[in-house]
DNA sequence: TTAGATGCAAACGGTTTGCAGGGAA
DNA sequence: TTCCCTGCAAACCGTTTGCATCTAA
């Protein structure tokens, strides 16, 4: 069975990045593809300078100027999203298409938990109806601590 | 009737942020006390630049790392509040104290809005049992567009 | 009197930009 | 061949830091 090309995420994200690629008349240069080949290789959240340097050790030559860029347009298609927990600097994570979640961080060690709670999608609704506006993009993140002591 | 003693929230946070200085034995300096004074003294959101250029245009003498300090302060005894609405910079807000609210974004003009969803609170009731977490703080933005034409 | 606070300016660090050279189409 | 993209380095800008001076206690 064909099952690896049917599940890898990392193709089914290529083929999206591609047609968005081709479809604005971007250059679908060898860089973009490491790049994204590279986010879609690990887990959990990163920031440029962490995508920087795995990519330096794993001998991908690639400036920060194009990380950026690139990022830019993973963003753009929504193979990337975007968080900003406070800090000065953004994090990323690779979009996983299907399952949104929202995020607990915490306090001491920066940690990331991610959860799903359906309730946010009614306070949503209730919102777009209060304000007669159209919501596009939603970020929820809890700050705390855990309570078994370590 | 006293009614201003009463009710004035500038007068409420100065006997707040008062009371802290002097359990934390911090001085009770005057630029203190003029910076919380522009914070109350207007509505809405503001980042450091903008309070910093207010104060020039008050003529109060005050250097940018005395506003830094100082917002560190009133963060501490939670007169104030902090947000980064995914730009790179920080926007805060005076405390209401009593009335918690989460923001919606207009994406075209940057505007802010507030609300409040009585929803939030089961979602944190549900993730603090789920994952054993004691929450202290969270934030919720939605950001989007207005459906009635301009 | 003195330790903490202020103002100034330099340093810091993540992000953006300008530009010459390179490569996808 | 064209002109978009890349790499490099400098610029940018919000924030932090070092230090001499000042002042609340």
């Amino acid at each position: 069975m064909k099952e690896k090309e049917v599940t890898d995420p990392f193709e089914a994200a290529k083929r999206i990045f591609t047609e968005y690629l081709e479809q604005r008349g971007h250059r679908k240069t060898p860089e973009r593809f490491t790049i994204l080949k590279e986010i879609y290789s690990t887990e959990g959240h990163f920031d440029i300078e962490t995508l920087y340097i795995r990519m330096k050790n794993h001998k991908y030559r690639v400036s920060r100027a194009t990380l950026y860029n690139t990022i830019e347009l993973l963003l753009d298609c929504g193979l990337v999203t975007k968080h900003q927990f406070g800090t000065n600097y953004a994090q990323f994570e690779k979009a996983t298409l299907y399952k949104q979640h929202d995020h607990f961080i915490f306090e001491d060690s920066g940690e990331v938990i991610e959860f799903y709670n359906p309730l946010i999608d009614d306070i949503k609704t209730q919102v777009e109806k209060q304000y007669n506006v159209e919501i596009h993009l939603y970020s929820l993140t809890f700050y705390g601590t855990s309570k078994t002591k370590k």
